[in-house]
RNA sequence: GUGGAUGUAGCUCAACUGGCAGAGCGCUUGAUUGUGGUUCAAGUGGUUGGGGGUUCAAGUCCCCUCAUCCACCCCA
C-alpha cells in the first residue's frame, strides 16, 4: 500500500542525484569563464507575465503556441513559468534602465526552464540553461567575443573539437525579400512537402529550411540561398564576423539552413549540435535579436546571446568522456574518524573538526553499532582510503591510529601531530 | 498533440502454448567481542505499476488507467 502511494516526481522533472556535482562543476567553469569577459551573473524570476513571452519570443512560435505553463494567479493576472531567458532579462535592462549604464551591458545567469512538451532523450519539462547576454552593441566585433567566449568556456569544461553552425538570418528586411523567394521556389513542388512545411509556406517560410525529412532536404538544395539576398549592411555584418572567427581559429562550419526557432533573431545566429545526443540534438543556441527589446516598448537597442542546454551538455559529455570529471575537478576523498565505542564520540567529533580546520575535508563515523568492524565498513563503503581511529587505548595514551586501506598498514601518531601526519600522508 | 516499445525484489534481469514467483548483485548477521575491502555460511527481501474482466487457475490472455523510454513535432 505504501508503494502504491509513493510519490513520484512530476513528468517530465527529474531530480539530480548522480548528476548533482557535475552541474555545479559546469556552473563554476561558467561563472569563471564569464567572469573573465566582464560578464556578471543575474538571476530573473522563474514566474513572469505571460505577454512578455508572448510579445518577446513570438506568438507565432510554438514555444509560446502549445508549450507554455501558464495559470492565472488569485487576481486573474496570467502568468507563466519562463520557456527561455532571453525575453527576462530584455524585461529587466528597460526595468532597471540598463540603458543608462556604459554600453554594451554584459550579463550572465543560470537556472532552471519550463516548457510543456512530451518527455524524451534530452527533452524534460523542466531543464537547466546557461545563458549570456550582450546587450547594446551592434557591431560584429561583439558578435565574435561571445563566441570565442562560449568556445573557450567549452573548451574548459572539457570538451573537444566541438564545431559550430553559423548562418545569418539578415535583417526583417532581407528576411521579408528572403521569404517571398522561397515561397516562389516552393509553390510549384507542394506535392513533395509535408504537412507541417506546408503550413509554414504561409506562417513562416524560413522555418521550412530546418526541416528533416528527406525529401524537403533535396528539394531545398536548389532552393536560393538566404546569404544571397541579405542586405549589404547585414551582409558586410556577417563577413566581419566569419573572418574574425577564423582570425581566432574558431571552428565553425556555415549552415544555409540554420534559422533558429525563435521570431526575434536577427543576422547572427548559431548553434552547436552533436549526433551523440539522439534526436534532441542540441546542445546551445543562440543569435543576435536587434529588435526585440524595441518589441517589448523600450528604446532600439541591439543584442546577442546564446542559451547552453546544460542537461544536454552534461549528458554529452558523460557519453564522451566516460568516467571523467567536468574542468579535470577532483574533489579531495574524506579522511574517516572511527570513534572506537560510544563513549568516544566527543573525541571523533574534535579530531575530525581539528582537520577540518587545516582543511582537510573530514567525515566521522558516530554511529557504529559495533565498535570497529561496522565503523570500518562504513569508511570503506565511502570510498575513504585513510581512516582515523580514536579508542580507549589511544585515549589512554594520547595518541591515535592512521589505517591506510589501500595497503592495510597502520601507524600510531600523537595526538597532537595528527594533523600534521595526516596533512602529509594525504598528500604523498 | 500523434505513433511505437516497456513496466516482475533496492538495482540488473529470468519464469515454455496460462500451472508452487526465481537468480545475480546489494543489504543484515556470523566465521573475527579493537580492524575494512577478499573468501565462506546463514538470513532479509514482492499485493509481478494500479484497477477491472475471462478462467478451476493470470506475471502470462482481454479492457481501462498511470508511469517510463524512443520517435514525430519542437527546441536547450
Amino acid at each position: 500500500m505504501a508503494v502504491k502511494r509513493r510519490f513520484q516526481s512530476v513528468k517530465g522533472m527529474r531530480d539530480l542525484v548522480d548528476e548533482a556535482p557535475a552541474f555545479a562543476e559546469v556552473e563554476e567553469t561558467a561563472r569563471r569563464v564569464f567572469s573573465l569577459y566582464g560578464y556578471h551573473e543575474v538571476r530573473t524570476p522563474v514566474v513572469e507575465d505571460t505577454e512578455l513571452f508572448v510579445r518577446g519570443v513570438g506568438e507565432a512560435s510554438e514555444i509560446v503556441g502549445k508549450q507554455m505553463y501558464s495559470f492565472d494567479d488569485k487576481k486573474g493576472r496570467s502568468l507563466s513559468l519562463r520557456p527561455e531567458g532571453t525575453a527576462p532579462v530584455a524585461r529587466a535592462y528597460l526595468e532597471h534602465d540598463m540603458a543608462s549604464w556604459p554600453q554594451p551591458v554584459k550579463v550572465f545567469y543560470m537556472g532552471p526552464y519550463f516548457r510543456y512538451e512530451r518527455p524524451q532523450a534530452g527533452r524534460y519539462r523542466q531543464f537547466n540553461q546557461i545563458g549570456a547576454e550582450l546587450i547594446g552593441d551592434p557591431g560584429p566585433y561583439s558578435d565574435v567575443e561571445l563566441l570565442v567566449m562560449l568556445l573557450r568556456f567549452l573548451e574548459e569544461v572539457g570538451f573537444q573539437d566541438l564545431e559550430v553552425g553559423l548562418n545569418s538570418v539578415g535583417d526583417p528586411e532581407c528576411r521579408r525579400r528572403y521569404s517571398r523567394r522561397l515561397r516562389e521556389y516552393l509553390e510549384p513542388h507542394r506535392d513533395d512537402l509535408g504537412a507541417d512545411s506546408l503550413r509554414r509556406l504561409e506562417t513562416n517560410p524560413l522555418r521550412i529550411l530546418d526541416t528533416k525529412a528527406p525529401k524537403e532536404r533535396e528539394l531545398l538544395e536548389g532552393a536560393p540561398r538566404l546569404r544571397e539576398v541579405l542586405g549589404s549592411a547585414a551582409q558586410s555584418h556577417f563577413e566581419v564576423v566569419c573572418e574574425q572567427l577564423a582570425r581566432f581559429d574558431v571552428d565553425f562550419e556555415i549552415d544555409n539552413r540554420l534559422v533558429r526557432g525563435l521570431d526575434y533573431y536577427t543576422r547572427t545566429v548559431f548553434e552547436i549540435t552533436s549526433v551523440s545526443l539522439g534526436a534532441q540534438d542540441a546542445i546551445l543556441g543562440g543569435g543576435r535579436y536587434d529588435g526585440l527589446i524595441a518589441d517589448l516598448g523600450g528604446p532600439s537597442v541591439p543584442g546577442i546571446g546564446f542559451a547552453i542546454g546544460e542537461d544536454r551538455l552534461v549528458s554529452l559529455f558523460r557519453h564522451l568522456y566516460p568516467g571523467r570529471r567536468v574542468s579535470g575537478a577532483s574533489p579531495q576523498e574524506p579522511v574517516c574518524v572511527v570513534p572506537v565505542g560510544a563513549s568516544y564520540r566527543r573525541h571523533g567529533l574534535e579530531l575530525s573538526q581539528a582537520l577540518r580546520a587545516a582543511g582537510i575535508t573530514a567525515i566521522c563515523e558516530f554511529d557504529a553499532l559495533r565498535p570497529l568492524k561496522v565503523g570500518l565498513k562504513q569508511a570503506n563503503r565511502r570510498g575513504c582510503r585513510w581512516v582515523v581511529l580514536i579508542g580507549e587505548d589511544e585515549v589512554a595514551a594520547g595518541t591515535v591510529v592512521l589505517r591506510d586501506f589501500e595497503n592495510g598498514t597502520q601507524e600510531t601518531i600523537q595526538r597532537d601531530e595528527f594533523v600534521d601526519v595526516v596533512a602529509t600522508r594525504i598528500s604523498a
